[in-house]
DNA sequence: TTAATTTATTGCAATATTACGATTGATATA
DNA sequence: TATATCAATCGTAATATTGCAATAAATTAA
Protein backbone atom coordinates (compact mmCIF):
# COMPACT_ATOMS: atom_id res chain seq x y z
CA UNK A 1 0.00 0.00 0.00
CA UNK A 2 2.95 2.49 -0.72
CA UNK A 3 3.96 2.11 2.93
CA UNK A 4 7.30 0.27 3.76
CA UNK A 5 6.51 -2.57 6.73
CA UNK A 6 9.81 -0.73 8.37
CA UNK A 7 8.71 -2.74 11.67
CA UNK A 8 9.63 -6.03 11.11
CA UNK A 9 13.06 -5.16 9.67
CA UNK A 10 16.25 -4.56 11.59
CA UNK A 11 17.70 -1.79 12.63
CA UNK A 12 20.93 -2.21 9.95
CA UNK A 13 18.09 -2.85 7.14
CA UNK A 14 16.68 0.12 7.65
CA UNK A 15 19.31 2.31 7.96
CA UNK A 16 21.27 0.73 4.95
CA UNK A 17 18.16 1.32 2.67
CA UNK A 18 17.33 5.00 4.28
CA UNK A 19 20.93 5.49 2.37
CA UNK A 20 20.16 3.65 -0.56
CA UNK A 21 17.02 5.11 -1.14
CA UNK A 22 18.38 8.99 -1.19
CA UNK A 23 21.02 7.81 -3.90
CA UNK A 24 18.22 6.79 -5.90
CA UNK A 25 17.41 9.22 -7.90
CA UNK A 26 19.37 10.82 -10.40
CA UNK A 27 19.07 14.49 -9.58
CA UNK A 28 20.33 14.02 -6.28
CA UNK A 29 23.53 11.97 -7.53
CA UNK A 30 24.16 14.67 -9.84
CA UNK A 31 23.77 17.41 -6.44
CA UNK A 32 26.24 15.38 -4.47
CA UNK A 33 28.40 14.95 -7.43
CA UNK A 34 28.43 18.39 -8.43
CA UNK A 35 28.90 19.33 -4.33
CA UNK A 36 32.06 17.15 -4.57
CA UNK A 37 33.65 18.91 -7.40
CA UNK A 38 33.13 22.34 -6.84
CA UNK A 39 33.40 21.83 -2.75
CA UNK A 40 33.67 25.64 -2.08
CA UNK A 41 29.72 25.23 -1.77
CA UNK A 42 27.09 25.64 -4.66
CA UNK A 43 24.09 27.00 -4.23
CA UNK A 44 21.40 27.81 -6.72
CA UNK A 45 23.83 27.44 -9.19
CA UNK A 46 22.45 23.62 -8.89
CA UNK A 47 19.54 24.75 -10.69
CA UNK A 48 21.29 26.04 -13.39
CA UNK A 49 23.19 23.22 -13.21
CA UNK A 50 20.95 20.30 -12.84
CA UNK A 51 17.75 21.39 -15.60
CA UNK A 52 14.88 20.96 -12.25
CA UNK A 53 12.81 23.60 -11.17
CA UNK A 54 14.07 25.27 -8.27
CA UNK A 55 11.38 23.92 -6.25
CA UNK A 56 12.32 20.65 -7.07
CA UNK A 57 16.15 21.54 -6.33
CA UNK A 58 15.08 22.75 -3.34
CA UNK A 59 12.57 19.64 -1.99
CA UNK A 60 16.43 17.59 -3.11
CA UNK A 61 18.22 19.47 -1.08
CA UNK A 62 16.06 18.77 1.81
CA UNK A 63 15.73 15.37 1.50
CA UNK A 64 19.80 15.45 1.50
CA UNK A 65 20.17 17.46 4.31
CA UNK A 66 17.73 15.53 6.21
CA UNK A 67 19.63 12.34 6.24
CA UNK A 68 22.79 14.35 7.27
CA UNK A 69 24.88 14.06 3.61
CA UNK A 70 25.01 17.62 2.60
CA UNK A 71 25.19 21.03 4.93
CA UNK A 72 23.54 24.10 4.01
CA UNK A 73 24.58 27.96 5.12
CA UNK A 74 22.76 30.98 4.85
CA UNK A 75 25.14 33.77 2.83
CA UNK A 76 22.76 37.11 2.69
CA UNK A 77 20.17 35.88 0.12
CA UNK A 78 21.80 32.87 -1.25
CA UNK A 79 22.33 29.43 0.41
CA UNK A 80 25.17 27.80 0.29
CA UNK A 81 25.41 24.11 0.17
CA UNK A 82 28.81 21.48 1.23
CA UNK A 83 29.13 17.77 1.57
CA UNK A 84 28.69 17.15 5.78
CA UNK A 85 32.08 15.34 5.47
CA UNK A 86 31.54 13.34 8.96
CA UNK A 87 27.80 12.06 7.62
CA UNK A 88 29.06 10.71 4.06
CA UNK A 89 32.11 9.25 5.75
CA UNK A 90 29.94 7.09 7.91
CA UNK A 91 27.32 6.98 5.34
CA UNK A 92 29.90 5.37 3.53
CA UNK A 93 31.00 3.03 6.05
CA UNK A 94 27.73 1.24 5.96
CA UNK A 95 27.16 0.96 2.24
CA UNK A 96 30.56 -0.60 2.34
CA UNK A 97 29.96 -3.09 4.93
CA UNK A 98 26.84 -3.96 3.24
CA UNK A 99 28.50 -4.20 -0.62
CA UNK A 100 31.69 -6.15 0.41
CA UNK A 101 29.60 -9.07 2.78
CA UNK A 102 31.47 -12.15 1.44
CA UNK A 103 29.37 -14.51 -0.43
CA UNK A 104 29.69 -18.28 1.02
CA UNK A 105 30.93 -20.83 -0.85
CA UNK A 106 28.80 -23.51 -1.31
CA UNK A 107 27.08 -26.08 -3.83
CA UNK A 108 25.05 -23.59 -5.63
CA UNK A 109 21.95 -24.05 -7.70
CA UNK A 110 22.14 -20.86 -9.77
CA UNK B 1 4.31 14.31 -11.54
CA UNK B 2 6.09 11.36 -9.61
CA UNK B 3 8.03 10.71 -12.73
CA UNK B 4 11.74 10.98 -12.60
CA UNK B 5 13.53 13.18 -15.78
CA UNK B 6 16.08 10.69 -16.19
CA UNK B 7 16.59 12.49 -20.12
CA UNK B 8 18.48 14.94 -18.19
CA UNK B 9 20.98 13.46 -16.59
CA UNK B 10 24.36 11.28 -17.70
CA UNK B 11 23.96 7.63 -18.08
CA UNK B 12 26.12 6.88 -15.24
CA UNK B 13 23.95 8.95 -12.87
CA UNK B 14 20.73 6.99 -14.13
CA UNK B 15 22.89 3.63 -13.30
CA UNK B 16 23.97 4.54 -9.94
CA UNK B 17 20.61 5.56 -8.88
CA UNK B 18 19.06 2.73 -10.55
CA UNK B 19 21.51 0.55 -8.36
CA UNK B 20 20.52 2.70 -5.20
CA UNK B 21 16.64 2.76 -5.66
CA UNK B 22 16.68 -1.27 -6.16
CA UNK B 23 18.77 -1.23 -2.16
CA UNK B 24 16.34 1.49 -1.16
CA UNK B 25 13.77 -1.00 0.23
CA UNK B 26 14.69 -2.77 3.84
CA UNK B 27 12.89 -6.43 2.56
CA UNK B 28 15.25 -6.21 -0.73
CA UNK B 29 18.31 -5.66 1.67
CA UNK B 30 17.07 -8.28 4.00
CA UNK B 31 16.88 -10.81 0.74
CA UNK B 32 20.33 -10.17 -0.37
CA UNK B 33 21.43 -10.53 3.25
CA UNK B 34 19.70 -13.60 3.36
CA UNK B 35 21.43 -15.19 -0.04
CA UNK B 36 24.25 -14.03 1.13
CA UNK B 37 24.57 -15.81 4.23
CA UNK B 38 22.62 -18.85 2.96
CA UNK B 39 24.44 -18.80 -0.26
CA UNK B 40 23.24 -22.39 -1.17
CA UNK B 41 19.97 -20.77 -3.21
CA UNK B 42 16.96 -20.29 -0.98
CA UNK B 43 13.45 -20.24 -2.25
CA UNK B 44 10.03 -19.36 -1.00
CA UNK B 45 11.81 -19.90 2.63
CA UNK B 46 12.42 -16.25 2.16
CA UNK B 47 8.60 -15.81 2.60
CA UNK B 48 9.05 -17.14 6.29
CA UNK B 49 12.21 -15.38 6.77
CA UNK B 50 11.21 -12.62 6.21
CA UNK B 51 7.53 -10.97 7.40
CA UNK B 52 5.58 -10.29 4.32
CA UNK B 53 3.51 -12.05 1.76
CA UNK B 54 4.45 -14.68 -1.18
CA UNK B 55 3.04 -12.19 -3.50
CA UNK B 56 4.98 -9.35 -2.36
CA UNK B 57 8.44 -11.28 -1.80
CA UNK B 58 8.00 -12.09 -5.68
CA UNK B 59 7.68 -8.75 -6.62
CA UNK B 60 10.93 -7.45 -4.88
CA UNK B 61 12.61 -10.90 -5.98
CA UNK B 62 11.87 -9.42 -9.93
CA UNK B 63 13.12 -6.36 -9.25
CA UNK B 64 16.72 -7.68 -7.98
CA UNK B 65 16.31 -9.96 -11.15
CA UNK B 66 15.47 -7.64 -13.15
CA UNK B 67 18.74 -5.52 -12.36
CA UNK B 68 20.58 -8.48 -12.46
CA UNK B 69 21.56 -8.63 -8.99
CA UNK B 70 19.85 -12.44 -8.41
CA UNK B 71 19.55 -15.47 -10.07
CA UNK B 72 16.69 -17.70 -10.09
CA UNK B 73 16.70 -21.38 -10.91
CA UNK B 74 13.45 -23.38 -11.35
CA UNK B 75 13.51 -27.02 -9.51
CA UNK B 76 10.62 -28.85 -9.22
CA UNK B 77 7.89 -26.72 -7.85
CA UNK B 78 9.77 -24.53 -5.90
CA UNK B 79 12.02 -21.95 -7.38
CA UNK B 80 15.94 -21.88 -6.29
CA UNK B 81 17.62 -18.35 -5.71
CA UNK B 82 21.19 -16.36 -5.22
CA UNK B 83 23.80 -13.86 -5.70
CA UNK B 84 24.99 -12.93 -9.57
CA UNK B 85 27.93 -12.74 -8.08
CA UNK B 86 29.27 -11.43 -11.45
CA UNK B 87 26.70 -8.43 -11.69
CA UNK B 88 27.21 -8.18 -7.91
CA UNK B 89 30.96 -6.99 -7.98
CA UNK B 90 29.92 -4.59 -10.87
CA UNK B 91 27.10 -2.86 -9.32
CA UNK B 92 29.82 -2.45 -5.97
CA UNK B 93 32.45 -1.17 -8.61
CA UNK B 94 29.65 1.06 -9.88
CA UNK B 95 28.95 2.39 -6.12
CA UNK B 96 32.13 2.34 -4.94
CA UNK B 97 32.96 4.85 -7.27
CA UNK B 98 30.36 7.36 -6.32
CA UNK B 99 30.85 6.66 -2.45
CA UNK B 100 34.49 7.29 -2.41
CA UNK B 101 34.67 10.54 -4.88
CA UNK B 102 37.30 12.43 -3.47
CA UNK B 103 36.20 15.86 -2.07
CA UNK B 104 38.29 19.04 -3.53
CA UNK B 105 39.77 20.87 -0.18
CA UNK B 106 39.35 24.04 -0.83
CA UNK B 107 37.82 26.96 1.53
CA UNK B 108 34.44 25.62 2.87
CA UNK B 109 31.48 28.05 3.87
CA UNK B 110 29.84 25.53 5.87
C1' DT C 1 -5.86 -37.66 -14.50
C1' DT C 2 -6.44 -35.41 -10.11
C1' DA C 3 -4.71 -33.23 -6.20
C1' DA C 4 -1.13 -30.86 -3.85
C1' DT C 5 2.57 -27.60 -3.75
C1' DT C 6 5.00 -23.62 -5.02
C1' DT C 7 5.70 -19.39 -7.42
C1' DA C 8 4.14 -15.77 -10.65
C1' DT C 9 0.68 -12.66 -12.13
C1' DT C 10 -3.35 -9.74 -11.83
C1' DG C 11 -6.02 -6.28 -9.81
C1' DC C 12 -6.60 -3.07 -6.53
C1' DA C 13 -6.17 0.18 -2.48
C1' DA C 14 -3.23 3.11 0.11
C1' DT C 15 0.67 5.78 0.40
C1' DA C 16 4.97 7.92 -1.52
C1' DT C 17 7.56 10.38 -4.88
C1' DT C 18 8.48 13.67 -8.40
C1' DA C 19 7.85 17.99 -10.46
C1' DC C 20 6.40 22.61 -10.80
C1' DG C 21 3.58 27.11 -10.49
C1' DA C 22 2.46 30.31 -7.14
C1' DT C 23 3.49 32.25 -3.05
C1' DT C 24 6.00 33.41 1.07
C1' DG C 25 10.00 34.69 3.79
C1' DA C 26 14.43 36.54 4.29
C1' DT C 27 18.10 39.48 3.08
C1' DA C 28 20.45 42.97 0.52
C1' DT C 29 20.45 47.22 -2.07
C1' DA C 30 18.79 51.55 -4.05
C1' DT D 1 11.10 52.41 2.89
C1' DA D 2 10.53 50.18 -1.48
C1' DT D 3 12.44 46.92 -4.60
C1' DA D 4 15.03 43.12 -6.17
C1' DT D 5 16.91 38.57 -5.43
C1' DC D 6 17.13 34.02 -3.85
C1' DA D 7 15.50 29.96 -1.50
C1' DA D 8 11.82 27.56 1.10
C1' DT D 9 7.16 26.26 1.43
C1' DC D 10 2.44 25.28 -0.15
C1' DG D 11 -0.70 23.19 -3.05
C1' DT D 12 -1.58 20.16 -6.54
C1' DA D 13 -1.31 16.85 -10.47
C1' DA D 14 0.69 12.81 -12.28
C1' DT D 15 3.06 8.74 -11.67
C1' DA D 16 5.43 5.14 -8.80
C1' DT D 17 5.77 2.03 -5.03
C1' DT D 18 4.26 -1.12 -1.58
C1' DG D 19 1.45 -4.76 -0.06
C1' DC D 20 -1.88 -8.29 -0.35
C1' DA D 21 -6.04 -11.24 -1.74
C1' DA D 22 -7.35 -13.85 -5.44
C1' DT D 23 -6.09 -16.31 -9.18
C1' DA D 24 -3.28 -18.53 -12.62
C1' DA D 25 0.57 -21.34 -14.11
C1' DA D 26 3.85 -24.91 -13.56
C1' DT D 27 5.47 -29.02 -11.68
C1' DT D 28 5.33 -33.12 -8.86
C1' DA D 29 3.06 -36.95 -6.63
C1' DA D 30 -0.76 -40.00 -5.91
Amino acid sequence: MGLTKTEIFTAQQNEISLFAKVLGHPARVAILQHLFKINSCVCGDLVNEIGLAQPTISQHLKELKHLGLIKGNVEGTSVCYCINKENWTAMKTVMNNFLNQDLIEKENCC
